[in-house]
DNA sequence: CATGAATGAGTTTTCATTCAT
DNA sequence: GATGAATGAAAACTCATTCAT
């Protein structure tokens, strides 16, 4: 069946603007761009979402969402009951490198969802919960190294803000290069020997 | 003297600029909007910049020379010599925290900067070279540490990368809290302390 | 018998239009609006109706229809034939008053049409009709009463005239207050009497 | 000179839309049309008012203080001191009949306004205010021939409505036909005889 | 330099209408 | 008959930019 059903036009449009914030600030792209981008009437757009804002925020939750449960499913309790705990962090970290920091056109959406959470104040509390989870997530890892709750909540904010920067340096600077990826191992073994 | 120069009506459109992305971003930030902070006619925006673009160019200019210039003028190369080494580090870290990681409005403006630099080479190329030399006045710093010129790089890089992050979290988290501050010293003490 | 045929259902459309009207002139009602009122799907108003316009104008034939063979059929020729006339002038009145002057929601009603007669011919053709019979009804009844037809002519045009201009006042002032009705009252007297 | 200032030019667009509304109800002229009209580039119709619906505002205003004003010109105080009194009611009613009631582009734009004022109660109260003042002005004038404040203040009133009824058919008919003089004469001098 | 009226391109949004299912 | 997705024209409105004064 060729036919789509609304669910599936919702996401094309949101794939669509993902497409477009690779070339664009939101701002500076316009409902009839999102819309050649996917394919679609413009007028639509206003039939799936109700005002460009909307796209937007559908948007980051969709975005959002996809990154909390990617973390969720890999890292799921199972996880943290079964495998040996050292290595599991190790994993962690390399999920995120591979994932998450090190891809480039997601640290520029990241970019611009923080920059709108500046002054948005639902997208700011969405971060919030996400980022929290990330860091429970890290968190829980790391208390069996450590056995102190409070050293493995400040070591996993700390790991998930270092992670941060580094994405937010991917943007300037090369990710794929040997010192980039280095500092990215270093600061990994020099934390787990840290606890 | 009432009247202000030509320098001077630039900078304070500048600041007016700086006002007005307290409380939106740019793009959604109109000529008239910046006139009215600056309390110039709007016409004029014209006279001393060639386009909104330009303003918004010469706006990013103009903070990043602040910065970096704070820097230089607090660590330069005489302070580097006279002082003892860790102290020196430990005011630079200090130094860092209460002016830029721990300013909201600063972090604020900064991400609105890396958002631009996202999709504009111009400003990208200015935020490398800006953050290229943060890093080696710090690298200088830490070098006779470690005595070991990658190390000492990677580390600054790791470093500064670090509170990015942090700077990045101020804007959804509470950078007054016992706790953010508690991890940036953490941080501090554990990163001199692996040299 | 739950379903209903296309004339019901024509009906029903016209009915919808009519609720809404209450609370929206006709070009900020959207067809949409109509529809939902109506309990209908949007796209079978294009099935009944050929246009939007064709929705509005089918709705004032339907309302000035109603009204038009409302008095016909408690004015007819048997009507006349049988009662006292002065009697039968003032239950003429009375009919008037109760059904049409004071019935807020109708002349709502009946200021959009008059607006939309100022540039439509056809229903202005329509309104000079309904109103033209109207005035035929009531000078039939008033000729027994002078005896001549030019002034009975004339005086039931100006009681229309009157009776139109205070369902129009209706609109803004209080139809149920006590003057609003004394003037009502007083000027059906003062009228019969002049006969 | 040429240039016109923002005085003139707010009045020349409302004029521009007082042409418009001979051709078309207001919900049907767009702002580019009025702009057209008024010999002005669009964008100025939204640098002289807020909105579209600020113009009509505006307009409606501009409207009603023009008639307001021009009948309390004419019937002054000093006009109810010194005329003989029958007179002067005879004056007013030829200078509404000549000036109000038969000017039929007149009548259309006040059943534009009627139409307004049922859905917009800012206006719904102007038009009360309006009305009022007229009636208030008649009232006067009535008084020293009846001697009762009251008669004299719901004669006034159906006076008024009569009027506005004739001005409403004056749409749907010819109100320079013999016929419609004659009604509007011979309740003019009816009503002075039944005072 | 300073002002503010004027321009016109561009944006979001609405909505009557169509049409495949 | 009924549905609701899809279309595209047109609307109000914004705003950077220009320019005469």
């Amino acid at each position: 069946m060729l036919k789509k059903n609304g669910a599936d036009k919702r996401i094309q449009i949101l794939d669509a603007l993902n497409t477009c914030l690779q070339n664009k600030p939101f701002d500076q792209t316009s409902i009839k761009e999102i819309a050649q981008a996917a394919g679609v009437n413009h007028g639509l757009l206003h039939y799936y979402f109700k005002s460009k804002e909307d796209i937007l925020i559908q948007y980051i939750d969709y975005v959002i969402d996809h990154y909390t449960s990617m973390v969720q499913e890999r890292f799921n309790d199972k996880a943290l009951e079964t495998i040996d705990k050292r290595k599991l962090v190790k994993e962690f970290f390399k999920f995120i490198h591979d994932r998450i920091t090190l891809d480039r056109s997601l640290s520029m959406v990241f970019i611009e969802i923080w920059e709108i959470a500046v002054y948005n104040p639902a997208v700011k509390a969405k971060l919030q919960r996400a980022y929290q989870e990330w860091m429970d997530v890290l968190s829980d890892m790391l208390k069996p190294l450590c056995n102190d709750i409070d050293v493995s909540r400040r070591t996993s904010f700390a790991a998930v803000a270092f992670l941060e920067g580094m994405a937010l340096f991917s943007i300037i600077l090369d990710p794929d290069s040997k010192e980039f990826k280095k500092i990215l191992s270093d600061f990994q073994s020099k934390m787990i020997d840290m606890l």
